[in-house]
DNA sequence: TTGTAAGCGTTATCAT
DNA sequence: ATGATAACGCTTACAA
């Protein structure tokens, strides 16, 4: 492989000039430039990317970290991050945890390595702490998750008021009896859902028995069997508010295979507005957050801290809908 | 952030010392080695990757070119490529090319800039010729889709002998009048499949109206639209393959649509094995393709080559199997 | 406008 | 068992 030294000997300059051609080729004559660009293409010569990582100390590389790639959720957030990663030039590494935490420090040790410019957490599981001490020596941002009382830039909606938003949809038609299906208990995210959903609750004078409320992992499977248990109640719930739309679909399924109606016998809702929501039936009615969007404005939150702008009042909420279809039974 | 000079310096060693304590610590003395140790923890010290990549020539990254994460064929593939990765010590580069052959461009170049030690193609869409150059300067591994006629490593399913079997199926259930949702033509594997489909119908005396053949992205919309078309004929089909799970399912939603059931008015086929498939009503018929273990095994070939074994026999056909569910109408 | 030369932080070779 | 030192290939002051 051609190095920059073979480029300068053939077009008889020195490297300098071969660099300048190619990162200020305004500052080089004419002449010389064309005299260099021959050589660089007589000799196929593409610079060592990893030479001009040590000498500038950055990468143009972003890691992102991810519970689970196939999730659409994510998967979907990804694109946004890309969208704007490429447009400038970035790449991203993708490390995918399967929420395991070790693999969650390995990604953290990359940054500090030096193996990327930034990280772009979409999974919280880590101690408040460390991820803010993080922050203080990385451009680090939050995205979909985030913690509790952190200065840490953060995308995110608020899933507290969604949540209530969707119980009381729930209200409206009647139901009084309602099930709910929880994300882990230990992401916080997880916890605000739970909490919009009961503090709603409690504001119409309605308990929640704590044996209708079940937590899961966020899988379709586990939507599946905490459903299962539901239903085995002596008096089940007429309405199932699951934390997200893959647990939403296992629970229909679950209902299904019961021999019973959705939403006839038991409304189901979500929570995310993934495509598969509107590919079963009934069309999943749920909370859908702009994951794209997410996205796109999680990576430009990162890019402001990477060129060094501050990102004191870093935290965006942005807006989600509820999207009213056919499992929770009209509207 | 502290260098390995700093910590030879605390640590009263040369820097050559504090390098060996990292990479070959046998070598140390033991009393020297603790004293590093101690420097390190108490520097934070956290060797630098990019000099080592530098230094060493090689980045322990792998480029991963995908056309479309979100596409849960291709997400679970990554999860099998990354379950081999992690273990050896290599990350991930996600390219996502949304099928623009630019993109695919960018990341060999890439590869070519050593910003990444090899590379698996998810997706084939660039002449062989320009593979075949670059697998000779650099390990290469296709996956999922492939070349024809290349001797470039190679881990796939055999497209066409599956695509027979499934339509072997159909004739078996006794239509005769089957419609065809052909992937993208450009691509290899889309070729195959419609191939075993015609060399199948043809073996049995029928013949495949071009009217019946459309031709679709992999998409679930594409599926759908495609499918109300053929529903729009004069004479429609009686039962419909598709190129893959999504197309299938979008094909499925169309006819449902439209008033008719699946399987009685129409039967529809996939292939791939999405999970998805197993969600939606009526269960999906497919061919499935053990999209983990490519992953793997693509993985695997280009780790050999990074090794510098020779993979001259390197292409891996795996088993697929045919999955009979509801979709089509029986067994 | 171009060239010289000093790094960037590691690792590997060769001494000691 | 350890140290000195020369790379790795590029970028960038600074000098000319």
């Amino acid at each position: 492989m051609a190095t920059i030294q073979d480029v300068a000997l053939l077009a008889k300059v020195s490297t300098a000039t071969v660099s300048r051609v190619m990162r200020q080729p305004e500052t080089v004559k004419d002449a010389t430039k064309e005299r260099v660009l021959e050589a660089i293409k007589l000799l196929d010569y593409k610079p060592n990317i990893l030479a001009r990582h040590l000498r500038r100390m950055e990468t143009k590389t972003i890691i992102v970290v991810v519970p689970d790639i196939t999730n659409p959720f994510f998967s979907e957030v990804f694109l946004g991050i890309e969208s704007i990663a490429q447009e400038q030039g970035y790449q991203l590494l993708l490390g995918n945890t399967q929420n395991d935490l070790n693999r969650e420090f390995q990604y953290l040790d990359l940054l500090k390595q030096k193996k990327a410019d930034g990280i772009i957490l979409l999974t919280a599981r880590l101690k408040k702490q460390i991820i803010e001490e993080l922050a203080e020596q990385f451009p680090v941002v939050l995205a979909c998750e985030y913690i509790e009382g952190s200065r840490v830039p953060t995308v995110s909606i608020d899933n507290v008021s969604s949540a209530k938003k969707m119980t009381q949809h729930l209200l409206r038609l009647g139901h009084q009896r309602i099930g709910y299906l929880s994300g882990p208990m230990d992401i916080i995210l997880s916890r605000d859902r739970l909490r919009g959903f009961q503090q709603c609750m409690t504001e119409h004078g309605l308990s929640t028995e704590s044996i209708l409320i079940q937590e899961g992992d966020f899988t379709y499977i586990a939507g599946y069997n905490l459903m299962l248990k539901l239903m085995a109640l002596e008096n089940p719930p007429t309405a199932v508010f699951a934390g997200n739309d893959e647990m939403a679909i296992g629970a229909i399924k679950a209902i299904k295979k019961h021999g019973l109606n959705v939403p006839k016998d038991i409304a189901v809702v979500g929570f995310d507005g993934i495509q598969l929501g509107t590919i079963i039936q009934p069309r999943l009615t749920t909370i859908v957050q702009p994951m794209f969007e997410m996205g796109v404005q999680a990576m430009k939150l990162l890019l402001k801290q990477l060129e060094g702008e501050p990102v004191s009042e870093g935290t965006l909420v942005l807006q989600e809908k509820l999207w009213i279809r056919n499992s929770c039974g009209s509207l």
